[in-house]
RNA sequence: UGUCCUGUGGUGUAACUGGCAACACGUCUGACUCUGGAUCAGAAGAGUCCAGGUUCGACCCCUGGCAGGACAACCA
């Protein structure tokens, strides 16, 4: 019903409240007012396919593609596809539907950095020439004890000084498969006392006789990311390279490269930002590949993840997450969101897209001891309060019901506006009722309510306007569907699950009780939900179909609790 | 004991580029309500890491500290 993507609305739109600009914009406008790139926005999304995209991607998308919708210029999709190793197809098919989903199409079809390994090569070889690059025989370990450390200076390798014509012999052997994994490299000659440690003779072509998921077996020789990455943005004509802090260092190294190679004056520009950090929530690739690899969750898509996939299956919208993007801003210095805020972004799209409907997901019977057993009337309901065009639907009434088991307390503390013994509420949309009489088991567990119905209070009748503090939700026992329900948590109970203590396994902080399953009684409507579609069910949350719903065996996530000021006046 | 980056309410992000700090989330009131939701009205909360300096005036400039982060993969 509501799934379906919307366009990102243009934002060069100016009737929008003004806004101040970020740091990058900034940038970006001044770059405009200069003329420089003849005033061209460019910039690119460049994933490694060795992943699912979470929702720190999506700040990074939001952001790149946000940029070139704003200044009305383009948005590559880029794969940095260097290391065959460890990548996928499984993950570019993810990334290009995430990125999708996310309400962003890039130009005509997505690049990859594969796609340059040619002009990468001969680039290699120019600076083979240009007696600026040579062949290490050396090991990883001894290359790695030899580049010194961050206070101290590297030293050359014995290797440095091959001449041009055996270095360029040697890496062509490389490239034609004349040595086995790990038995030479090609290093950058530069500075091995330099304080930019990549600056110590970085490498740049490594041995990988791993097939390509693109290249095949063409390839036994692939370039290392710093020597494809600057190189790819400028082949792209990519005018500002935003990324991620950590790789600020490596920005003299890139346009070091670009000024061996090439002769032009233009240059991308790289623009780094701090990565999204959210409360309860690990976002390390590494970390979450082994949540799933360890099946700690069921699936990258698992609706408890901070994956894109996992929060489309648990019910976020595009839209919620675009807002929350937009909500987080973007900066230079280390942060800390709270989740809370994607809460609040989802709460506030669901709230206004999301159809209403009653569940009962703690149920305990109910009897209306003066109302007809055989009879069954229909109720009109809303649909959407806040879409009155959405006009109403009809929910069958009978003489026994279910509520919600905490909508009632035999010994209810001050303000308690719901269901106790002698007292009043309304059952929303049908008639005031009052409790009369309580049955319990032999355990003392409540089994049964027993309540008079005020035949003369029904909703929209002329004689409805009594005044009673609580409304509470309810389900027809007669008529309710059955189905499931799976109730998240946050995944972690520590609130910086990164930050452990000595000893101890960051997986310790997992949550054992993320999810809990239930089986919940609904008003019929909602059996015929579709996949995906968002309801609120009224006084709980936003929920969603999962795709695990099987015809008569109808599945649902909670997306998201709403607000509940109740629970926090009783702390919790 | 290196280089670079960063330091503004509880959390994020602003401050027209030098004119004594705004917005959002959160928190707390109150109104309204057939969702203790939503909505509406309002409040509290920082004097901008510290110390000097320049200036009539500094969150914005200078100097010196302090604190946090990044960098030593044949990963990206």
């Amino acid at each position: 019903m509501n799934d379906t993507p919307l366009p990102a609305e243009n934002s060069t739109n100016s009737a929008e409240p003004a806004r101040s600009l970020n740091f990058i914009e900034e940038i970006v406008e001044a770059n405009l007012r200069e003329g420089k790139n003849d005033s061209r926005v460019h910039t690119r999304f460049p994933p490694e396919p060795n992943g699912y995209l979470h929702i720190g991607h999506a700040k990074s998308i939001c952001l790149n593609f946000g940029l070139a919708k704003r200044y009305d210029g383009k948005t590559n999709l880029r794969f940095d596809d260097t290391n065959p190793t460890k990548e996928d197809v499984e993950y570019v098919d993810s990334i290009k539907e995430d990125v999708r989903w996310l309400g962003f199409n890039w130009e005509g079809h997505e690049l990859y950095a594969s796609d340059y390994f040619d002009q990468l090569y001969l680039w290699a070889e120019k600076l083979i020439l240009d007696g600026k690059a040579y062949v290490d025989d050396q090991s990883a370990e001894i290359i790695s004890r030899q580049r010194g450390t961050v206070t101290t200076p590297g030293v050359e390798s014995p290797f440095r000084n091959r001449s041009i014509d055996e270095n360029l012999l040697l890496f062509r052997k490389m490239r034609d498969g004349g040595f086995p994994e790990g038995a030479c490299v090609l290093r950058a000659k530069i500075d091995m006392a330099h304080t930019n440690m990549f600056f110590r003779d970085p490498i740049l072509y490594r041995i990988s006789y791993t097939s390509h998921h693109r290249t095949g077996t063409k390839w036994c020789i692939y370039p290392m990311y710093d020597f494809a990455h600057g190189q790819s943005d400028y082949l792209e004509g990519i005018t500002h390279s935003i990324c991620t802090l950590e790789f600020e260092v490596h920005r003299p190294l890139y346009d070091w490269f670009l000024d061996q190679l090439v002769d032009t004056e233009y240059r991308p520009r790289q623009i780094e930002f701090a990565r999204l950090n959210l409360t309860y929530t690990v976002m390390s690739k590494r970390k979450l590949f082994e949540l799933v690899k360890n099946n700690y969750v069921n699936g990258w898509d698992d609706p408890r993840m901070p994956t894109i996939c996992g929060l489309r299956r648990r019910g976020y919208t595009p839209e919620s997450i675009r807002a929350f993007a937009d909500r987080i801003g973007v900066a230079r210095r280390d942060n800390v969101i709270d989740v809370g805020l994607l809460e609040f972004s989802v709460r506030e799209d669901l709230n206004k897209r999301a159809r209403r409907a009653l569940a009962v997901l703690n149920p305990v019977k109910l009897v209306l001891i003066n109302y007809p057993g055989e009879k069954t009337e229909y109720l009109n309901a809303v649909n959407n309060p806040e879409k009155p065009e959405e006009g109403t639907r009809q929910i069958p009434f009978t003489r026994e019901l279910f509520i919600e088991r905490e909508d009632f307390m035999e010994n209810p503390p001050k303000k308690f506006f719901r269901l106790f013994p002698g007292g009043e509420v309304r059952l929303k949309y049908g008639y005031i009722i009052r409790c009369e009489e309580v049955v319990k088991d032999m355990a003392g567990e409540i089994t049964e309510i027993r309540c008079t119905c005020d035949m003369e209070s029904k909703t929209g009748g002329a004689t409805s306007n009594r005044k009673v503090k609580g409304t509470i939700h309810w389900v027809s026992a007669v008529e309710a569907g059955e189905v499931e329900v799976r109730l998240f948590d946050r995944l972690f109970k520590a609130i910086d699950p990164d930050n452990v203590a000595e000893g101890h396994d960051w997986k310790e902080g997992l949550n054992p009780d993320s999810l809990k399953v239930v089986r919940a009684y609904v008003e019929p409507s909602l059996l015929d939900a579709q996949p995906m579609e968002h309801y609120q069910f009224e006084r709980i949350g936003y929920f969603n179909v999962d795709s695990d719903s099987q015809p008569g065996a109808m599945v649902f996530n909670r997306t998201v609790a709403l607000k509940d000021t109740w629970a926090k006046m009783v702390g919790e």
